[in-house]
DNA sequence: CGGACTCCTTGGAACGCTCCAAAATGCGCA
DNA sequence: TGCGCATTTTGGAGCGTTCCAAGGAGTCCG
């Protein structure tokens, strides 16, 4: 395996030709003679020859690579988002490098550090655990997108997210209007998103005179968590008649909880979630909850870092992409 | 954004020493004088410099960096083997390329093309549907692990799997032993994985007297798969004690068609699925499973593959992990 | 004070490609 | 036959590193 690979030069060799016509040929310039073209290819096939990117990249100082970091990769919601960004950009004829700071910010900005020396040309952030201004400063040297979080703003950073509050409103009102009013939420921690849907909780709790029922026991958006919140929720006592769950997987353990107390759902207590999990529509589960779009998302991160690199787009901004509330069978009106 | 990136020579003049030392000094040579790379490091500092990783792989041709095949994004198995995979290159000072074929074999071929471009140093399979004609001669430029799938064998290439024949076993044994005699199975169409285990489902079925009870609906290994195939079981007439899935997503779909027919788990039927996704541990599913290792999965195929990198290894060999049975809530003795 | 070492440091060639200015070729037509 | 123009083709410089052979600068001794 692995002599030395062939080159342009060995191609132009066999060829008969230049090495400067056989990188025209390959980039399929229209300035190439057919019998030139016609023998460069058939060197080229015969010598297995590929074109080698790392050469391209320095001799044109364009990488034709986005980076793309992954917060953590259990969360099932960012593979989806990834889905997404990877299809514009394979469809631009770029390539994806991913890399995972896996919860920790020192990882991470080492990883990100790679992505830079590797001459990405645009970074994707799937969530991050960065302080803002390293991830300033780093839109310094290229353009970032950041994916769930638009608290950060800065010369060449954009976000993409979806409206927070409107969700939280949505399921709030969808709880409402079946009836219930005894309504706790399982909180997820200080990250933006569900700080966001905590206070949307809470004043709408508030606003529709609810006030003194608000209950928010605190989970961290894990499965695990969401569990151990609605345990200790449970054990206080009387059973809220809903639970808002501050994203889906968090709200599955939230259903198990109930589960182990004998609960049933939806006739017992309603549980919503949010995020709109591909795995929250199996049939075993059914799980009402705020969908977000989460490869269109994606897809429209990867759009605007492609914007922002043709220079078409200078303006920083937000875009904010409206959620949808999904009815299935873990919400009903409350029982008597 | 984005003037002329600092070089190596930009620091050079800075420190008033010569780019070579400044090479030196960036790789952490003990040859530097400490007053120079004091000097350079300041100097490095303030430009704000950044290796490029380009230039240096094409001028000591490594590229450092592992391709990565990811077939699907959406069956969870995949990005936890990633997530081992990841782990140990990082550990390597390596960096990941991600992409995916999205199934289909036309686009999987092109992108690891683009691999081989940007001159990875070794390819992770984590599961393809290449013919193995196309993995072969991939081999011939650089070393392979697959994932998953042990069939294809050829110079360069080494698998990673675990032992289906074992783990079917092991599923079939669980439910005779819980005294199931009424058996089906949910296959998985012509992936290797998936033919091992249905074949070994039939003759465990006959090597235990009960070859005129088999009964094998076709799935596809996703979830609606499994659940149009269990509806369809269901639909027959009597249905089984227990079904045998061919994976857990397909499992999980069973469950659901189960549900629908009013079929209460497992008091009316068990089921048993095989992977062992993550998700299969929710208290809400607690599907008994086989579950494969697949984070350590990952972790032994990058692992072989920088061996087989070093030179260190030249026997190409299928590396085989033990399977292991996960008891949980949807399998029990069978009802009267 | 000179030579032999050891330490540091250096410039130039290479890596495989793209870009560019300039050279070669071909063709039509006067 | 020769000229102008369009089409092809070419060699060399450059991208930012690493590698290497070779050049200084000290240091230690005889």
């Amino acid at each position: 395996m692995n002599e030395r690979r062939p080159t342009i030069h060995d191609v132009a060799a066999r060829a008969g030709v230049s090495k400067s016509l056989v990188s025209l040929a390959m980039r399929g310039s229209p300035k190439v003679g057919d019998a030139s073209r016609a023998a460069i290819e058939k060197a080229a096939a015969e010598l297995g020859y590929r074109p080698n990117a790392t050469a391209r990249s320095l001799a044109d100082s364009r990488s034709r690579t986005i980076g793309v970091n992954m917060a953590e990769l259990d969360n099932p919601i960012f593979p989806e988002m990834l889905g997404g960004a990877h299809t514009v950009i394979r469809s631009r004829n770029y390539n994806t490098m991913l890399v995972s700071g896996e919860r920790d910010p020192e990882l991470e900005t080492m990883e990100l550090a790679k992505l830079l020396e590797f001459q990405v040309e645009g970074l994707i952030l799937i969530s991050h655990r960065l302080p803002a201004e390293t991830v300033r400063s780093l839109a310094d040297e290229v353009p970032i997108v950041v994916l769930t979080l638009k608290d950060l703003t800065g010369p060449g950073i954009d976000s993409v997210v979806t409206d927070d509050e409107a969700g939280t409103r949505m399921a709030m009102q969808h709880l409402f209007d079946l009836g219930h009013r005894d309504i706790a939420h399982v909180s997820g921690g200080s990250l933006e998103p569900a700080v966001v849907r905590e206070r949307l909780y809470r004043s709408e709790m508030q606003a529709a005179g609810l006030g003194s029922m608000t209950r928010v026991i605190e989970g961290d958006l894990t499965n695990l968590g969401g569990l151990e919140a609605a345990r200790t929720l449970l054990r206080e006592g009387k059973p809220p008649t809903a639970i808002f769950a501050s994203n889906d997987i968090s709200a599955l353990g939230v259903m198990a909880a109930c589960q182990e107390f004998g609960l049933s759902i939806p006739a017992d207590i309603s549980i919503i979630g949010y995020d709109g999990i591909a795995l929250g529509a199996l049939r075993t589960l059914s799980l009402t909850t705020i969908a977000q779009p989460l490869g269109l998302m994606g897809q429209v991160a990867a759009q605007r870092l492609f914007d922002r690199m043709a220079g078409t787009q200078i303006d920083d901004r937000s875009i904010v992409l409206e959620p949808e509330l999904l009815t299935r069978g873990t919400t009903a009106p409350p029982g008597v």
